[in-house]
DNA sequence: ATGCTTTGAGAAAACGTTATTTTCGCGTTA
DNA sequence: TAACGCGAAAATAACGTTTTCTCAAAGCAT
């Protein structure tokens, strides 16, 4: 209360503190962070201090000295939509006492690039990433500087990194068999733009399935861009051919939901194919008919993310680590139905 | 390459450049921040200096020493459920050339506080916060040292703060007006817990469209927990009375989630009440019937709390200002069906 | 008593910046 | 020619911590 005259109040230091109780500044700094070689006269009146002043570490100044941080940054498409793997990896790290930023691409590759750097600019000491670009050099001096790296769904491409992976050939080709199991001979994929890590890896499985079952593959995989438009047109070329598919793949939650939409509006319901997507979404269960899915199991993922965070946090020199983590079908219907016609 | 032996490569610092460059530290300082006093030749040799280290200023240091970071915290309840204002804000502050980390508070008061202090001590500028718990006088120092704080969804409770919250009442009125004005004579309301401000405001809201209808309103409003098995309860207690309920009112998605899950089990198509859900879903349209909803405007909430924060960032002492955004009715058919029985 | 270890606190240097002050070279003016 | 002013670079003092070093006092054995 001293010199304070301005209306906006200063936060407390550790020098406040040291007046106040009349130490020295270091021995504030022991008390802080517990070191036992303080006497207990010199603690109490030094805790006293900070109590009364409301005296709060300023963790930028710490980190800085520190030169560590505790805490790691996510970077991920998009924070907004459903995203139950950073809700599980953040569970987790804030038990191992780490704190978590997040911060979104936008699907934007030098956004990314801007985030990341920032993150690794701040100090932040490991990086969760969702890699969107194919070059990722940039990365390379953070990672020798001591950044931890661990991508997910996608691994980054230049520097090797730890990575977490869904096992998306499997998926699809559990996909592929259930809808076969049921009696469909032709089956066709819609997906995402190959372009993206996944895409590809899904197409290339559903095309790989068609090939192993002997099934012409011609005209019946189709990934591209997530608009309505185009879904639309790939599933008018699909289900109008004079052997039409009656049975559907969807390769990522956007594509379902842009067939669900074209479906709803244009093809009768008795008439509609069968349905298996990848990735499972809330209220699947209530469509109708409910929707068969691949799921990934995110609580797997985020749980082999933290572990490979840790891990490469304590030890910085082991070797870059792939974790394939497995999916599950969860049949509801769609996939379940028998071929109309 | 002259000292960095070990295998670990530190990340290089003005200092390094300025060696390099061969001028004192504070030259490179003015070249990094363009300070226009800076002679032609010395700027060239410090900038090609800084390319050839790949040299990048340690945000951390520059905070610490700036007193100002241009970045700002969202803590928000679930990062990672589907939160469409936290992305329309990000891209907004992004534009404004601010950095936007996100955290979650997992519901919790106890890491709301530890959240938003972690980001105050960081040196964030400013904090959005959905609020949880009933007490954030934690807030009140913070706020004196210059942390602009903007509470999103609910007003916070304690110190006055800037806040933008979604018209509650009138949503809830344009539900209820829209199933009696379908035929409803008995409506009833299932919502969240009334510990969360949203949820207090909706009910009350609900029972004063009851009383200025002249309806009896024990019976008919229902807020608590969003557990199934309560929803389940609260639904078999509405629609199982003499004179049931023809059409509800879902206080929030959790609610119409568990609302439309328990019906699609227990209760056969043709049976089943009018529903008007607050909150606007993805797949909405697509279920059956199409699910009328009160919408929020997510972009304009957005809008209005960067606004805010912004005008807080530049003129601190302000008064705080509450914003309310108007809700819409998306009519798609739930809510438009007639009474049965 | 003397010397030697132990204990515990203070002083000061660092972390990587930016802001302020000092210094210096040089052209201008009296 | 000496004083002056000015532009531009160098030196230095912060920012709020942690850590290393120093050093006084106390404890203990000889």
């Amino acid at each position: 209360m001293t010199k304070a005259s301005g209306r906006r109040s200063r936060r407390p230091t550790m020098v406040d503190v040291a007046r106040e109780a009349g130490v020295a500044l270091s021995t504030v700094s022991r008390v802080v962070n517990a070191d036992p070689t303080v006497g207990a006269e010199f603690a109490r009146r030094v805790q006293t201090a900070i109590d009364t002043l409301g005296y709060r570490p300023d963790e930028q100044a710490q980190q800085l000295r520190r030169g560590t941080s505790r805490t790691i940054g996510v970077a991920v498409r998009e924070m907004s939509a459903r995203n139950p793997l950073m809700a599980e990896f953040e569970r987790g790290a804030y038990a191992s006492g780490l704190t978590v930023f997040a911060a979104s691409t936008a699907d934007d590759e030098e956004r990314e690039r801007a985030v990341v750097l920032s993150m690794a600019r701040r100090g932040f000491d490991g990086v969760l990433v969702e890699p969107i670009g194919p070059d990722h050099s940039y990365l390379a001096p953070e990672m020798a500087a001591g950044l931890a790296v661990v991508a997910i769904d996608r691994p980054i491409a230049g520097p090797a990194t730890d990575a977490v992976l869904a096992d998306n050939a499997a998926g699809i080709r559990m996909a592929y068999r259930q809808l076969a199991d049921h009696g469909h001979t032709s089956i066709a994929y819609i997906g995402d733009h190959e372009r993206i890590f996944t895409a590809r890896e899904r197409a290339d499985a559903f095309r790989a399935c068609l090939r192993a079952d002997g099934r012409p593959v011609t005209g019946m995989v189709h990934p591209g861009e997530t608009e309505q438009a185009r879904i639309s047109e790939a599933l008018r070329a699909v289900l109008s051919t004079e052997s039409p598919a009656t049975a559907l793949v969807c390769g990522n939650v956007t594509t379902t939901f842009g067939v669900l939409t074209h479906l709803a509006a244009e093809v009768p319901r008795d008439r509609r194919p069968a349905l298996v997507g990848f990735d499972d979404f809330p209220l699947a269960g209530l469509l109708d008919p409910p929707m068969t899915v691949i799921a990934q199991d995110s609580p797997a993922m985020a749980h082999a993310a933290l572990e490979l965070m840790t891990a490469r946090l304590a030890e910085p020199e082991r070797g870059p680590e792939w974790v394939t983590v497995p999916v599950r079908l969860v049949a509801r219907g769609s996939g379940e139905r028998a071929p109309v016609r």
